[in-house]
Parts: C-alpha cells; sequence; structure tokens
DNA sequence: TCACATTTTCATTATTTACTGAAAATTCGG
DNA sequence: CCGAATTTTCAGTAAATAATGAAAATGTGA
C-alpha cells in the first residue's frame, strides 16, 4: 500500500513539474525555471544541484542558472547543510508570497517600463497644437492614468497581509 | 509651426510605436503585434494593410498575420471603406476596453490551464495516505484555492464598467 | 599548499519563435 | 466568365532564446 501510494503521488507529482513547466512558458519564464520551481514547491526537502539535474534532466549550466534566477527572485531560498560542501535550496511554499513576489517581479518588468513611456510620450507632446496632436497627447495620458492606477493597485496588494487580501477579495466578490 | 509640430509629434508617435513593440515582448505578444497595436490605437484614420506594412516596414505576411490575429482579440476592428476593395483597420481606442481585452485573454492563456493542472494534481492525490501524499494534496489545494480565486477575481473586474471599476479601485487605493 | 569537491562561466549547439516573399486563392467590377 | 486588385497561405530563412558540457574558478579539509 505504501508502494502504491509513493508510485502514484510520485507519478502526480512528476505531471505537476512537467506541466508547470509547459505552463511557464506562457507566462514568460523559461521551461526549466518554471519545473523547478514546481519540484522545490513540492519537495519535502531542500535539494541540491546534482538532484535537481538528475530529477530533470537538465545539465548542470542550466540547472545553475535558473536556480540562481529563482533565488534572485526570492522563490527559493539556499540552504547550508553542515557537514556537507553542497548548496541546496529549497522552495518558497506560502502561496501568498509566491504570488506577491511574481505580482512584484512582473510589475517591475511590464507596467514599470511602460508607465515610463507613457509619461515621456504625454510630455513630449503636451504643448502641441494641433487637432490630431492634441488627440495623440490625450490618449497618452489615458492610458498613463490607467497604467499609473494599475501599478499602484499592484502594489498596494502585494503589500497585503494574506487575511486582508481575502477579506478584500471577499467584498469584492460578494 | 504647423510643420514643426507635424514633425514633433510625428516623432512622438513613432517613439510610441517603436517602444511599446519592445514592451510587447516583456508581455508574451510579438513585437511586430504590439507595434501595429500601438500604431492603431494613435491612429486618427483607418489603416490599411499596405499602410502598416509601410509605416512599421515589415513584410505582407506578417502584417496580415498580426492584424487577423488582433481583430480576433477584440483589439482591432476591420473596416470596409464603400468604394475601395481593401479592408482597413482601426484601433479600439478606450482604455478600459483595451485594459479588460488583454486581461481576457491572459486568463485565458495563463490562469484557466494553471487552474485545471492544479485540479487535476489535487484530485489524483486525495485519497493517499502517507505524509508526503498529504502534504503535496495540501500544497494543490493551497494553489488551487488562490488561482480560483484569481480567476473569479479577474471575471468579475473584467466585466465591470469603468466607472465602477474606477469606484471599487478608489476604495482600495484610498 | 595540495588534491578534491563543488560552483560558475561561457563558447557552442539546439530549439523555438517570428518573418519574408512569392505563389495560390479569393473577390469583384465589367 | 475574365482579369486586375487584394487577401491569404506557407515553405524556407532569420532571429531570438534556452540548454549543453567542458573548462576555469572557487572553496575546503588535511
Amino acid at each position: 500500500m505504501t508502494v502504491a501510494t509513493d508510485q502514484k503521488l510520485e507519478q502526480a507529482r512528476e505531471e505537476f513539474v512537467a506541466q508547470w513547466g509547459a505552463l511557464g512558458t506562457q507566462w514568460g519564464i523559461n521551461r526549466t525555471m518554471a519545473q523547478i520551481h514546481a519540484l522545490l514547491m513540492t519537495s519535502p526537502h531542500p535539494m541540491c544541484t546534482d538532484e535537481v539535474m538528475e530529477s530533470l534532466a537538465v545539465s548542470r549550466g542550466n540547472a545553475h542558472a535558473n536556480l540562481k534566477e529563482l533565488v534572485n527572485w526570492g522563490l527559493v531560498r539556499m540552504i547550508v547543510v553542515k557537514g556537507d560542501r553542497r548548496d541546496f535550496y529549497e522552495g518558497e511554499k506560502d502561496v501568498w508570497q509566491i504570488f506577491t513576489i511574481i505580482a512584484r517581479e512582473r510589475k517591475r518588468r511590464e507596467i514599470d517600463p511602460a508607465l515610463a513611456l507613457l509619461n515621456k510620450c504625454a510630455e513630449e507632446t503636451k504643448d502641441l497644437k494641433g487637432a490630431e496632436a492634441k488627440v495623440f497627447h490625450n490618449q497618452m495620458k489615458q492610458l498613463e492614468e490607467f497604467v499609473s492606477f494599475a501599478s499602484k493597485m499592484s502594489d498596494r496588494v502585494s503589500s497585503m497581509r494574506h487575511g486582508l487580501a481575502i477579506q478584500l477579495a471577499t467584498k469584492i466578490l460578494g
């Protein structure tokens, strides 16, 4: 029975890892990074580089680069096991933490640069006189206002505690 | 003066189009599609394929494919000008519309498949007995719950009228 | 300081994704 | 129907991105 359970669990976990990797692609993060994330998020123990490599059948360089990136994001922590020279890695398991980390990163990469561009374009055209220029400037302002709004929302929600966010969401959905 | 204004406007618009294209890359949509979107979103008139091709210096096939995709998304409408056999294209200009369209598409591509996966993995492990299986199943449930939440929120916000959304947002930010 | 274990880098290769341009299909006035 | 204008497709190519694997660098205990 334990053997059967172990097998089914391993199977489910493998599917999760594989598919989460495929999803990562849609999210603009590469397959290996998403797979490692899935692996560590569902690992009962911290893993070393070789375990990750074997588990996913990827090269050392690939495993290394993506572990590093995940640590950068804050989705994975490096763990030192005393008496062992290898680095171990442990995935963040708290769902709200995972969400806020990803939200922050996406904001940084997707919202902030857009806002900068819209600011610039609105600024450059604010004194122009023609009718077309007015229309263009107005469009930039509208976009800017909206994106700035989104930016603030994102910050606000990301900095909430889990419980508060749930409360808020309940209000919206209710 | 009008000439100077026209030049500055054209310059600002060109920058916007180019940079919006670069941003599109981060958003997971290809450069050309994002550029056409920017172009049409700021065009005072509907444009035909050849105008788009010339404006962005891309091939007919490329312009065609991406215009089609934008029409699919609903970010661009096809316009028939009588007495002219060419198809013209007009970009959606309303910022809230643009947002809801993009939000819906992202939900479809990013949230829905994740939810399906999490459902499946939670289901497959719900009767397993071992301690590790319990932990895994619990993790899937937490993720599922969260993503399902996000999904409902997305639906709810996307289906709001602009005014209502602003009201809500004001409450959150205030 | 040396030998060994481990991490890190990076030039090369593979894979994926986007684009081109020309040919085929379609549409429409005459 | 015919022929010109336009749209659509798609095989081939180019560009961008990701992964490999081996070599170099780093760290460590003896």
